[in-house]
DNA sequence: CTACTCTACAACCGGGTACTTGTGCTAATG
DNA sequence: CATTAGCACAAGTACCCGGTTGTAGAGTAG
């Protein structure tokens, strides 16, 4: 049951998950905080530090993709550890690279003729 | 050379592409189009009168989806005729689909337990 | 040439959102 | 108990974006 093909056409209401679920991967702090937690769980700190943002952007950013089910959240003594949850979305991410890397590709060789 | 894996970590410029596309893909009308596309070509004016549309919204959304290289515009008489050009967003829409519904799943599953 | 159709562009407005600032809460420490 | 560290929530501000309105251009018919 991996995954049924989409049905076609779409309800009215999956449609607005799916505009949902792809609107909160389209903000760049949240691909880079999803990249980050690539190479595993991190605190708020942790990746506070490691992008260069503020602590409460962070924490805001993360309680997006928290609400979105791609992160988990875990409090461990004072500090909170979030982790991936869905794994999918690396899957999306290649894909779009894979797409945004073509597009760029084609227009570079646009400009070259 | 189908899709290469993405890059880890990933650079700067492409983090602002991915949340671009992803960007673009987060509005329910360009969702509605696209997946009426999926039939298809189609004029402005038959996507218009398909999702009861304004004429104005329909070209400005359709106008955004072609700038990212993801549907092709071709005049035909007076019409414009617009086609899918990046079939791939069917398969991101069908990953996206199935991880929206095992979400919704696993939300249901809480309150029925 | 005139009138009509089809589409794109520009200006405007209201709502949404990202980022900052300020604050409160919880847990660990002394 | 007092203090500090770590995090989330709330308000404010600036900005972006979706939808509407108005309009201009291209193509076709009469």
């Amino acid at each position: 049951m991996a995954t049924p093909p989409a049905p076609h056409p779409l309800p009215e209401p999956l449609i607005d998950l799916v505009a949902q679920r792809f609107r909160v991967l389209g903000e760049p702090m949240r691909i880079r905080l999803l990249d980050h937690l690539r190479d595993g769980e991190a605190t708020v700190g942790e990746l506070q530090t490691a992008l260069h943002a503020s602590q409460q952007n962070v924490s805001k950013h993360l309680g997006i993709l928290h609400g979105a089910g791609l992160v988990s959240r875990t409090k461990r003594g004072t500090s909170v550890v979030y982790a991936i949850d869905d794994p999918t979305v690396f899957e999306l991410c290649d894909q779009v690279c894979g797409g945004v890397r073509q597009r760029v590709a084609d227009l570079d060789a646009l400009l070259q003729a």
